[in-house]
DNA sequence: GACTAAACGCAACTAGATTGCAAACACGAT
DNA sequence: ATCGTGTTTGCAATCTAGTTGCGTTTAGTC
């Protein structure tokens, strides 16, 4: 993973977010400034396969991106998408309980390691 | 919502699945029926937007609509997909509790509605 | 400084979703 | 039973976000 412009401004750039960032909201902000969509998609790509970000979709059709990380906001955590406005919020402290049915055995489901929450946000 | 063909062959699909159907999956079957994509696809947005089907996005950015109801699976359940295989699965049994963090006040989220949990499936 | 795999830039392409429009049709009213 | 009108259909075109091919450039290594 060699250290060049596009991808450091990539990583950059999603440092600074505070929910994950479509690809259209990064290339918005990098193209202008010389970079290329295909380099910046790639990027992304590369960085989600690598570990370094995660890559979310959260009901609409749309890839996100966010940097993994060890702190507090950057740990694995829940995603919301409001129906109404379609904001995006992460919940990194809200805890979900998962509980199987009462009487039954064993579920499709081994392991959860991503939660997408959607309804409405207080502002709508 | 008058009663037509297409209408009533894409209602009818949708109640003989157990899990969410996307739009290439019943257009695969009603196509060589004689019926339009198009048509297939406007049946099920306005099916969605009458409420009687739903309409999820389950993460691998594609469309899937299941029909509502009152009956034990029909109604509002949490969902599941594998993210190796990318098997669909209802979780009608399943209960999802969210607890907000120990010391927030008020988060962003004020209604949650639908529930996407991701991860690996009994056979992955 | 030369070498080579990795990364870039540009343009083309894909899949699924969505829409425009004229013709066909369902259904309440006559 | 026929009519009139707003719905719905069928077909083709368009849109969007994602994805890929390829020749050129470059970071990192020797
Ligand atoms: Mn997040
Ligand atoms: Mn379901
Ligand atoms: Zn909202
Ligand atoms: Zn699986």
């Amino acid at each position: 993973m060699r250290s060049t412009a596009p991808r450091i401004s990539v990583l950059e750039r999603m440092r600074r977010a505070s929910a994950p960032l479509s690809h259209a909201e990064i290339t918005e902000e990098l193209v202008p400034l010389g970079f290329d969509r295909a380099t910046i998609y790639r990027n992304l790509v590369d960085l989600a396969e690598a570990g370094l970000v995660s890559r979310v979709e959260l009901g609409d059709h749309v890839w996100r991106y966010e940097v993994r990380g060890t702190e507090s906001r950057e740990r694995e955590h829940p995603h919301f998408v409001c129906n109404d406005c379609g904001t995006v919020a992460c919940l990194p402290a809200v805890s979900v309980d998962i509980r199987p049915a009462p009487g039954s055995r064993h579920s499709v489901v081994a392991e959860v390691s991503d939660v997408v929450l959607k309804g409405l946000c207080e502002s709508c």
